[in-house]
DNA sequence: GTGCGATAGTTGTGTTGTCAACGACCTTCC
DNA sequence: GGAAGGTCGTTGACAACACAACTATCGCAC
């Protein structure tokens, strides 16, 4: 019954492939622990700053609902508001009523948050380019993105009942 | 020289394997959300502690040094030691100063803590078998597995100068 | 054996995130 | 047109982490 657990008794094989699952993880925490670190050094940015930014520089307008910016930031709609104050604070994003729906308010990038963007970019995709995609071998890649993109579909599919939050999209 | 950042010129076309450092963005806080989220609704456990309490579990005589399980975890020194603070708290664990090292401390799996780990595993890697391990064909699971390797291999290389900490393995 | 730099773990403080509760606003249906 | 119920964003309270500073101990040169 116990699966992976250490027993004194014979102890049961683990699942063999769990390493893979361990691999991902540690990855992930080194790589994301590196490029932050990177990206504070060299321009006081943090990763999800950094994103937040590239986010409503993509945007058409340079705009964003704060929900929507909060789903592609992979943010909850609290800490949205407050990552956006931060960046206020930094006269990187300045916050405005939304015209069509007054409950609404939407973030737009400044000059300045553009500029402080376009800087860190350099820096930030030189490492994800050096760390990330040009250590791994393209076929490689490749057969990642396609399991993790089914990872996605999978988590989609059992959607945890309902929260209100951040269940699906 | 700018790369990917939006811009209102004819905008340089962005590197189009970004995708894939999204995709693995995405998969993995989705991944350890919902395992997070699930593992705390039916035992109370947040997937850092159950990390370790595993780590424990697995080791020789079920105890550990404080640094040894703060790397295995993936944690910094105080981390684990707040972390194992609260292990300690609910009994799963207990702590001793080291026979050999005066100045070190070691963390020991108690019964409970064992039993509480034994109940948690079932439904742990039962939802990482369900959307990580099945989800994802084998071929492209060891695909990942060994660019993820290379990844933390390069991560080792480039080692940042050094903080004293957590540079290595 | 004594002094000194390195190491182990803990603690104070700050940062960054969550959740629950709230006020303001929209929508719909009677 | 006005109540009922949902949605949007913010706030208060709190959790979990990191870093820096600290104490205690180790190891070693001398």
């Amino acid at each position: 019954m116990t699966t992976d657990v250490a027993t004194h008794a014979p102890a049961k094989a683990a699942d063999p492939r769990l390493g893979s699952w361990r691999t991902f993880l540690h990855a992930h925490a080194r790589l994301t622990r590196r490029l932050d670190d990177e990206l504070r050094a060299s321009h006081g940015l943090s990763l999800a700053e950094y994103d937040a930014l590239l986010q409503l520089a993509q945007a058409p307008g340079r705009r964003l609902r704060m929900s929507v910016l909060a789903d592609r930031v992979l943010l909850s709609r609290s800490g949205i508001t407050r990552l956006v104050d931060r960046l206020v604070a930094d006269g990187m994003v300045e916050r405005s009523t939304c015209t069509t729906d007054a409950r609404g308010a939407e973030a737009s990038l400044t000059r300045a948050g553009l500029d402080r963007l376009r800087a860190a970019s350099t820096t930030h995709l030189e490492g994800v380019r050096r760390y990330f995609l040009d250590t791994i071998a393209a076929d490689d890649r490749q057969a990642m993105e396609r399991g993790l993109c089914q990872v996605m579909d999978g988590l989609d599919d059992a959607a945890p009942a309902s929260s209100q939050d951040r269940a699906d999209a």
